[in-house]
RNA sequence: GCUGCCGUAGCUCAGUGGUAGAGCACGUCAUUGGUAAUGACGAGGUCGAAAGUUCAAUCCUUUUCGGCAGCACCA
């Protein structure tokens, strides 16, 4: 007699055994029809599997992210699996979970196929999805279905069933498998391994989906191991949904920093410099603000800035053990003499060890810790080509990069206050949408577990105390200690690291960091690498693509085009520019940053192309402006506040730029 | 680096086995117009690069460089 409790708490009694499929009818018609899985106490299962004993249920329904999930499960792994079957007999296929907005199916094709041949794959789809074919679980012995498998070719699957049998991760000994009753594929019923749950009928798959893409994956993550070609499938529960994921899909596009970089002639790449951008005036204002904003706020926390060589004899890379184990990043440059190499020099790869320098000159006592040292440091990565992606990722670039040297027992304060530092900045700039990432020790490690345990703690403080999103990364620390990464997502939801924390213990014992200590011993210290924004460029990627280009006042490239309406007020807009550069308000590159549209075009003209520019301030000046000696002020958002004197839009514009809003 | 795709004027894109076209941007001239595009005329490319096939290639083949999506990488 089974009692089972309702997600609105309400209880329901049944006769023996039951089902989710009976549980739903039970309900009512129309929850019969739309149910695809049942939750039972927080365990999914399929609609027709037994319920004997008391517990709480909910009802999936496609309507329910999990609901969606389940669905978008059936479709990738019961009809793209079997479609594909269908018109590639020689195809193995290997996983197909689901990911946000959809799923993908991972599988060994015989022969390549291209983007081109997903349209036929779809509509096979859509012939499948009309035919009324029941999914059924089975419990299999795991021999009888590699047997299976082992005729249908799919090998993978053998893999993942030999995998299951190791790891014991088994169904009474069994594995379970789901059969499309009645499907004929190569000459036989479709049955896929698989955990489930599945929908009950094909019919139940009631998503609007598209095949939008094919990429190369490697088979479970490791790239040794053989490619396959990943199919994508975009589905949601209904045709508005998709429809509105791909329209904002297509929005987000536009807000794409490498869109709006060359749009707004902030910069540019160009081929024979790769992952390079060249600045131009405009986006090299943007970045002079920003690290000006940064150097305020470094020397607010007690931060000294310092600047260290860019090109370093290999000496340092081997004695830091970035020779041995960086080696494929590094850009070498080669001192020769006739024809044969004397000498060998690496461009900066990272800061790290010129700062252990700075910090080596001369002898330093515990008095002298913590020490922050602080460098707009830029570095050289021969990043794989495949890995570049605008300023995200780049090859040469700028890290707001600094390391703390300190005690064991200054760890914590100091996580502390690297977190508040980056808390601060961030909400300065806007941002409150990220997470932090706690990457903790990996199977392969230097270094004392006493240690871990403390830098560990450290960091985990930290970020509790400063009240940041966080989740546990683990064993994907460095090999020496833990670190904290700080994520920002683009426009399109993808994530990026920017600031990270790292407690390296080793580098200082490495290059000989040492310190006296109280009893007059000369130990190694810490060391914390750190960055806030990360690297400068990946910093001004993101902002770009969150404020679509729309930058706040103080950081905006032009702040005010002044646009004279006849070539009669240019004289005017002279004297108005000259006010506004000549006022008190101070900005990183000087005064406030003007400009004056002198073109012959009229001027609704003027102010579209200061749109397009996504100008702040617009300020129109007509003959009635000049003869009053105001400016008719117009925001990029189509505002029109009308006709003022310059000095009450100074002083508007004034505090909009000291608040940072 | 790997898989698939792409590379034509500054930008967005069309096009063809017989040496390329549009819109915007740009220049000149005319227009002096009140809050999202005034008009006319003109100047721009040898079709990413190299090699090959061909009487002939931007269009076919190969290589290479760069980019896009994803994977791997980001100590």
């Amino acid at each position: 007699m089974p009692r089972l409790t309702l997600p609105d708490g309400s209880m329901r009694e049944y006769n023996g055994t039951t089902t989710g499929a009976e549980v739903a009818a039970s309900i009512g018609a129309g929850l019969a029809k739309a149910a695809v899985a049942i939750v039972v106490d927080g365990k999914q299962q399929d609609l027709s599997e037994p319920i004997a004993k008391d517990a709480s249920i909910r009802i999936l329904t496609v309507k329910d992210p999990e609901g969606l999930e389940v669905v978008r499960h059936s479709l990738t792994a019961q009809v793209l699996a079997r479609a594909v079957k269908e018109l590639y007999p020689t195809a193995r296929l290997a996983i197909g979970p689901t990911i946000d907005d959809g799923a993908y199916y991972d599988i060994a094709f015989a022969a390549p196929i291209s983007s081109d041949d997903l349209p036929k794959l779809e509509a096979r789809m859509k012939e499948i999805l009309t035919e009324d074919k029941a999914v059924m679980r089975e419990l299999w012995e795991p021999e009888d279905l590699n047997k299976h498998f082992a005729k249908t070719g799919d090998d993978f699957k053998q893999r993942l069933i030999d995998g299951a049998v190791a790891k014991g991760e088994l169904v009474n000994d069994k594995v379970s498998a789901y059969r499309q009753v009645g499907s004929r594929v190569n000459g036989v019923e479709f049955v896929d391994l698989c955990r489930g749950p599945h929908v009950p009928n094909l019919k139940n798959i009631t998503l609007a989906f598209t095949l939008s893409n094919l990429a190369g994956a490697y088979w479970q993550g490791n790239s040794e191991n053989e490619q396959l070609t990943r199919i994508y499938v975009r589905a949601f529960a209904t045709q508005k949904e998709l429809d509105a994921y791909l329209f904002m899909r297509a929005e987000a596009e536009k807000r794409d920093h490498r869109k709006l970089g060359p749009a707004l002639d902030l910069f540019h790449f160009q081929d024979n410099a790769p992952g390079q951008p060249f600045w131009h005036p405009k986006g090299w204002t943007v970045y002079l603000e920003l690290t000006h904003f940064m150097r305020k706020k470094l020397s607010a926390h007690g931060y000294q800035e310092i600047n260290t060589p860019k090109l370093v004899h290999k000496s340092l890379y081997e004695a830091s053990g970035h020779w041995a184990n960086y080696f494929e990043d590094l850009f070498l440059v080669k001192e020769e003499k006739e024809g044969k190499v004397i000498d060998i020099y690496s461009l900066k790869p990272m800061n790290c060890p010129c700062h252990v320098q700075v910090f080596n000159h001369g002898i330093k006592s515990y008095r002298d810790l913590p020490l922050r040292l602080a460098e707009f440091g830029s570095c050289m990565r021969n990043e794989a080509r495949g890995a570049l992606h605008g300023l995200m990722r780049v090859i040469g670039f700028t890290q707001d990069d600094a390391h703390i040297f300190c005690t064991e027992d200054q760890l914590q304060a100091e996580a502390l206050g690297f977190c508040s530092l980056l808390k601060e900045v961030y909400a300065d700039l806007g941002f409150t949408d990220y997470y932090v990432r706690l990457s903790t020790r990996p199977e392969k490690r230097i270094g004392t577990e006493e240690l871990w345990d403390k830098a560990e703690a450290a960091l985990e403080a930290a970020v509790k105390a400063a009240g940041i999103d966080w989740k546990l990364n683990p064993g994907d620390g460095a090999f020496y200690g833990p670190k904290l990464d700080f994520v920002l997502r683009d426009s399109i939801g993808r994530e990026w690291q920017c600031g990270t924390l790292q407690v390296d213990p080793n580098m200082p014992t490495r290059l000989g960091a040492l310190y006296t200590n109280e009893a007059g011993a000369r130990v190694p210290c810490m060391m914390l690498h750190r960055a806030v924004l990360g690297s400068l460029e990946r910093f001004m990627g993101i902002y770009i693509e969150n404020c679509e280009g729309k930058f706040p006042t103080w950081l905006a490239p032009i702040q005010a085009v002044i646009i004279p309406i006849t070539d009669g007020q240019n004289a005017y807009a002279a004297e108005v520019q000259a006010l506004l550069q000549g006022s008190s308000i101070v900005t990183a590159t000087g005064g406030l940053r003007t400009e004056i549209d002198t073109s012959s075009e009229r001027m609704q003209k003027k102010i579209l192309v200061a749109q397009q520019q996504k100008v702040p301030y617009m300020l129109v000046v007509g003959k009635a402006e000049a003869e009053a000696g105001t400016v008719a002020v117009r925001l990029r958002d189509g505002t029109d506040l009308g006709a003022m004197p310059i000095g009450v839009f100074l002083q508007r514009v004034g505090l909009e730029i000291a608040s940072r809003s």
